[in-house]
DNA sequence: TATAATCCCTCTAGTAGCTATAGCTTCAAG
DNA sequence: CTTGAAGCTATAGCTACTAGAGGGATTATA
């Protein structure tokens, strides 16, 4: 049995986050200790770690509310999974894409070496998006 | 004189956005017709390009609030516009950097064509940060 | 056993940057 | 003069937490 503070200090996740988890429905309420303190089983620890890597590997709460879900019934299909995981590494891709042009972009702005604001590129391009060289 | 309308289609900024903006500080509150409906004018206009701009860049609404700061002082030195430049470079430096270790993972756990979950390598990784080949 | 240090409890509110809704008023065209 | 679009305020909701107040529980040491 562990405490909230030990299941933090394996998993990795912080104590308000574990109640959080807690209220919304992701991990089980765990039972308590005469003074009403919460105890985790190896059950829970191994839940939370599931979370814990998920969250790091960014799927959304509601994704690893699905993958959760899935992992319980081993017997089922996988294609939910795949999905899943295939969107989201669609996703990460799109927003590397999208951090690429902006990357370029500020690149570009932030060579400018004015002395004043009056004619600083980082100023004028902002200004004006016609300076620009790439869609965003 | 614009109404908050016309505003929103020239600035593409909708219009909750901009009366969340006025309400932030970051544009002023303009002045108010008859009926007590927002009038904008060519200043308020460009101010608002200014900051639809920036956010498109991925400015965070407090760096917005300095750049629009100094870009009404064109006389001072420039040295702060190019510092918030260079440093939310970094920033989106580093969140790429993050989504493509991601990217990697991601494509390697979605490789599996197991067909149930209960040898399902999306499941599998979630579940056991050890099988992870990179660190995150 | 007493006490101090540490841990844990609930509840509320705050973070960024909007977005949505409800219930009303004003404006512009026909 | 009427009707429909557009605008008004105020409040609440979104994601995924995080912080703080004001208490009670547990544990280590004296």
């Amino acid at each position: 049995m562990f405490s909230i503070g030990q299941l933090s200090k394996r998993t990795g996740v912080k104590i308000p986050t574990i109640r959080y988890y807690e209220q919304m429905g992701l991990i089980d309420a765990p039972e308590r200790s005469e003074g009403n303190q919460r105890r985790y089983t190896k059950e829970g620890l191994s839940r939370l770690s599931f979370i814990r890597h998920s969250r790091d590997l960014g799927f959304s709460v509601e994704n690893i509310r699905g993958l959760l879900e899935l992992s319980q019934h081993p017997e089922k299909p996988c294609d939910d999974a795949h999905s899943i995981a295939v969107q989201h590494l669609k996703d990460v891709q799109d927003r590397i894409a999208k951090l690429r042009r902006l990357e370029r972009e500020l690149k570009r702005i932030s060579k400018c070496d004015s002395g004043n604001v009056a004619d600083c590129a980082v100023i004028e391009t902002l200004a004006d998006h016609r300076l620009c060289e790439t869609e965003h």
